[in-house]
Order: C-alpha cells, then sequence, then structure tokens
DNA sequence: CTTGGCACTCGGGAACACAGAGTGCCAAAC
DNA sequence: GTTTGGCACTCTGTGTTCCCGAGTGCCAAG
C-alpha cells in the first residue's frame, strides 16, 4: 500500500516543505527532483498518502504539507543524521574546551547549541543524582554563621549559609568537618542522608545541636535541587519562525523550569535521540513546535540531557546531527574534568 | 511658550496613548481628560507642542504621538514615581525572602521584576569590584589537582580547578591556605593583586611553583570575572509588544552579555533611577525601546544594577515605582546576608 | 498502472470605493 | 489676544469585488 515511490514522494514534500515552508504540489514535486513519474502519478500517490493521514491539504486545492504522523514516518525511516563538517567540529571542540567551570560549561554549550541549529536550545544542567561527593568544607564567617560548601565530582558547587544555634570555635568546626569528609567522600548523593543519619551519635553531646543543624541544611541543598536547573539560549531565533501556536506562549513556556524538564523527557538510553514531533508533544502549549533532545554523561552514567526545540517544520536531519555532536562533545569534556 | 496648559496636553498625550497605543486625537483628549477647552483650542496648542518636536504624527491627519523628546519631559518634569500597593510590597518581600544563595537571589529577582512589570527584566549579578573576601579554601583533588574557591561577603563563590606542576601533600596546602586566608582576609577585590605579589617570597623554595600556579588562576579568576554576569526574564513579555525595530533584534540584544551591560548603564548613585528612552540609549540596535534601571546594594556601596527593557511607550511612572522597589529590597536582602 | 487532458476550486493580490477620524485655517465670539 | 465653532481637506484602514494562477480530482486513453 505504502510502496517505495510513495515513501520517496513524501520524502520530497518533507525536504521541499521545509526549505520553501510553502505548501508543495505535484507539479513542483515532478520538476524539483526527478522521480521518472509524471504530475499525474504523483497525484495519485499524494491522494494515497493523504487518506494514510501522513500528509494534508492546507485548503481544497492547495499544496501538501506533511502532518506530524509523515514527519514521524520521515524522522524513522526516511532520513539520517546528517553528520558536521569537520569544521563545525572544530569550532566546537575549542569552543567548549575553553571552559573553566561547570557553569561555563553549560553556558558555553547552551549557545554553541543555539548557533548551530539556529532554533532555541536547552540544557539542563548535569543532575546531582548519579553524582558522588568529592569534598565538603565548613567555612566559619562569623561566630554564629558558617558557610557549608558541597563539591561534586562534576565540579558542581552547592553552597548553603548556615545560622548556628550558639557559638562554636574553629575547633568543634574543624572536627566535624573531618567527619563529614571521612564519612561521605566519595559517597553518591542519593546515599548522603543514610550515612549522615548516624553521624550525631558518634559526636559529644554538646556538638549535636550544631551538627544536626549543619546536617538538616545539608539535606534540604540535596532535595532542593531535585529539581534541576536548565537554561536555555537562542530566543532569537524564534521571531523568523511562525508557529501554529504565538510566540508568546513558547517563550512563555521556556520560562517555566518545570516545562522544559518535561521537554527534554527523561527516557532513552545515553547516546539515543529522541524527537518529539508536534503532538507527541507533552505540554499542550506547545503545538507546532518539535524537540531533538539527547542525553549526555561522564563515562556510561546519563547525567543529564540537551537538545533544541523548534518549528515542527524543521531540517530533522542536520538538528538531529548537531544536537547528538554537541551532547558527545560535553559528555567528553565533562569526563575529563 | 510652553505655559502649564500645554503641559497638560502632553501628559494627557502621554497617558492616552501609553494606555491605548494609537495615536490621539484633541476630540478625544477633550472627552477623555476635563482640560476646560475645547478641541480647536487643544489643537493649537498640539500645533506648538509639535513645532517644539515633543509630539508628532504618524501621518498627515492622524493623532499626535509623543516624541521620545515628549517622553523624556514627561518623566522629567509631568510624573511621578508611583508607588507599589502594599499588597505588592508584601509579595516582593516574601517571594525574595526564600532565596538561599546569591544566584537564587538574582533568579528570583529577575522573575519578579518581569513579573511586576510586564517587561524584559534585566539584573546584573552584584560586582566583586566592591567585595571583599571572606574566605578562600584549596580542595585537593586528587594528587596533581585541587580546587580552588573564594567565598565574597556578598555570598558569592567563583570556584577554579587548578592542575598543578608536581605532586603536592595535604600539609603545604593546609600551609598556604593559612597564608592565604591570613593576608587575604576582609581585603577588597580590587587588591587582591597587589597583597598576593609578595606572598611567594614568603614561601620555601619548594613551595614557590605550587603558589605561584595557584596565584595565577586566583587573578585570573578575578580579571575573567570581570565582565559582569547578567541575566535577564519575561523576554515573553516583548511578544505583545511591538517595536519600531524586529523583535529579533530585541532578543539578539537580549543574549549579549556586553550589550546587556552597556544598557543598564554605570552612572549614577545608589538610589537613583536612572531613564534612557529611545534614542538615547547606548545601542542603535534597540530604537523603540526604553530602559529604566536602577543601583542597588549593600550598605551604601553600589554593588550592581537592575532594571527593565520595553517599548518606549511604556508606562514610566508604574515601572519606575516596580523598579526602585525591587531595587531596595534587593538591597536589604544582601545587607541581611 | 501511468499519463495527458480538463473542469473545478479556492486563496491571495490588485483595484477601488468609502467611511471616519483628525487636521489646519479662518472668522467670529469672549 | 485667546478661544471657539465651522468647514474643507487629507489621509489610513477596511470592506468589496474581481481575477489570476496554482493545484486538485477525475476520467479516458495509452
Amino acid at each position: 500500500m505504502v510502496d517505495d515511490r510513495k515513501l520517496a514522494v513524501l520524502r520530497a514534500i518533507v525536504e521541499d516543505y521545509v526549505s520553501t515552508n510553502e505548501p508543495v504540489g505535484s507539479k513542483a514535486l515532478a520538476d524539483r527532483h526527478n522521480l521518472g513519474v509524471s504530475p499525474a502519478t504523483i497525484r495519485n500517490d499524494m491522494a494515497v498518502l493523504e487518506e494514510q493521514g501522513y500528509i494534508a491539504q492546507p485548503h481544497t486545492s492547495a499544496g501538501r504539507v506533511p502532518t506530524d504522523k509523515g514527519y514521524r514516518l520521515f524522522v524513522d525511516r526516511l532520513s539520517q543524521v546528517k553528520p558536521l563538517s569537520s569544521a563545525e567540529r572544530k569550532a566546537i571542540e575549542s569552543f567548549l574546551a575553553g571552559a573553566v567551570d561547570i557553569d561555563d560549561v553549560v553556558m558555553r554549550t547552551v549557545r554553541l547549541l543555539a548557533q548551530l541549529t539556529r532554533q532555541v536550545a536547552v540544557v539542563q544542567y548535569p543532575t546531582l543524582t548519579h553524582s558522588t561527593v568529592r569534598h565538603v568544607e565548613l567555612v566559619p564567617l562569623s561566630e554564629r554563621r558558617l558557610m557549608f560548601v558541597l563539591i561534586t565530582n562534576t565540579g558542581r558547587v552547592e553552597q548553603r549559609v548556615v545560622e548556628l544555634p550558639n557559638v562554636v570555635d574553629e575547633q568543634r568546626v574543624a572536627h566535624l568537618r573531618a567527619m563529614l569528609n571521612a564519612s561521605l567522600d566519595g559517597c553518591g548523593l542519593t546515599s548522603v542522608p543514610d550515612k549522615v543519619a548516624d553521624l550525631p551519635e558518634l559526636l559529644p553531646t554538646e556538638d549535636r545541636p550544631l551538627a544536626a543543624t549543619i546536617l538538616s541544611v545539608l539535606l534540604e541543598s540535596l532535595v532542593d535541587r531535585h529539581d534541576e536547573k536548565i537554561v536555555f539560549a537562542g530566543a532569537a531565533n524564534l521571531a523568523g519562525a511562525d508557529f501554529t501556536v504565538g510566540l508568546r506562549d513558547v517563550l512563555e513556556a521556556l520560562e517555566e523550569q518545570v516545562v522544559l524538564m518535561r521537554l527534554l523527557g527523561e527516557t532513552s538510553d545515553l547516546s539515543a535521540l529522541t524527537v518529539r514531533i508536534g503532538s507527541e508533544n507533552p505540554y499542550t502549549g506547545l503545538q507546532g513546535t518539535s524537540i531533538v533532545a539527547a542525553g549526555y554523561g561522564s563515562g556510561d552514567k546519563q547525567l543529564a540531557r540537551l537538545g533544541v526545540l523548534g518549528p515542527t517544520r524543521m531540517d530533522y536531519p542536520v538538528t538531529m546531527g548537531a544536537v547528538r555532536a554537541v551532547a558527545r562533545y560535553v559528555s567528553q569534556i565533562l569526563a575529563a574534568s
């Protein structure tokens, strides 16, 4: 029913529509692609494709436009991810290599991706879930305040100022610091609560209130950041494109961490690309947009996800290539640091 | 030449135009504001105001629209900053009070300001220039790597991973850490380079390469952040407004740190509001937009600036009130922490 | 199954007319 | 001298009509 030629027609429709942004007709198809058949034949094929739901016409007697289902078929079976040019690879590598800390890595990544794809790029900060504790530091700020700093193996730093229940001297702080490090060093963040639970009992009675205060802040900071930080860039690239939904809605969605979170999704293993097309999108306010996302991480653990958001009518092979490449390079950078 | 009634007319024009977004004619003015004169009189006044350059007509025989010069006069002499309602104050206070660290403060502030003004909000991170060193920490990560952390009195944390020239033991690191803290504690960031210059000489010869490496990273991190970090929020609010310049240009400008920097400006003392109207704007790509900005800081030192960007046709009294209020509350928060 | 022919449909642009809001100016009134 | 009503004039924006052309579906012939 859907033979090879029909698939070729669908591919041609998607490609033409993506590049011209106008409904594509049978004549234009016959001209631009050498399919070896006449417009009339193509029309017949198009009628079938339309009946199957792969394409649609905006108005009676206009050209055809791919539906979400059509794009899906295109992405799954009719296209292959387009690798980047070596010049682009070079550029990515050198741009990312200059990063000085984790904030910088994320910032550079999101900008790079936006520039590369000419879409809106979204990058999630490396999750703490799979991270391990590298060091805990307690810094006295004044008699009754200290700063608590947690450094993870991904270079991420969590800091909190703690108000103390009573005046403490340097001695006790040093002791507590040593204990914390001895107990937590190299420990996965998810298991920190368990490890920490027994600690106060090992301390002299007079230190317990102090320890309890600090530990509660520590635990709180872990919970707080369970909703991960997400940044985006390239909003200017939205200005040209017109969505079925208003530009305002898209911008609003982008500023909602929670929505971004859900957009990037969570499934799939590290190297797989996720493509969400139009209505497949979990967030109803973003009809007419597609998301291409991938996981990244150091080693074999997926730390977080990144991707781009653009109009359903996007160049999937190129976008997918860029997202995949950037995800890989970021993984490299993180593994090296 | 420009008597009181003409000023009243100008004020009325600005107010009406801001609220309706349509050129305002003499008849409408006479109706909506009770100026006590007839449309014909108003027409005469308007002719004079136009000749002076305060208003203009988009086309022959359309209503009048304020020029940048007109808005300027309005802001300087015809309006007074509108204070927030007590409900709004409450909301601000409680929203900002929940912040856990400096990132959180900035993030909350920018969102708050965007929501309050329904414009794009821009907030600069507290500058390091006027900050003082609260603590320096050296954290060994492995044999040849350590993390260097600088904590300032504004709660800001700078961190860098340092690759060491040779293997060092805990002992030496501790010594260097103690020296650094003794030397830098409480010292203004601008004077750090001076203080640090003599340090290597006080150390035993074998420690000098180590010290030099770390110090160079320290100095570098100060320079790096001399271009301060700026964030914005509320881009969605741009969607409705139409600028003389394209939406794309505005969004692009917003993603350029350097441009944002110049937009916020640097002059003026702590409590003053800066208003840049249309062509007064230092960045030519943003014709048709105005910026309302204010400094904020803890105590009497200005740490950084914040503000909003919107169409020239904005409600200045309300916007100025919101910016001023938020700047004050942020200052309070920072002073308290 | 493919192809050329043909009648049909509709969207979008050009041409046009028109109402409405607003102006400028002038002479009369205060 | 300032204010006012009257009046002619000038635009913009909107609605209408009309027509072209791209594109389709169908059909009969290859």
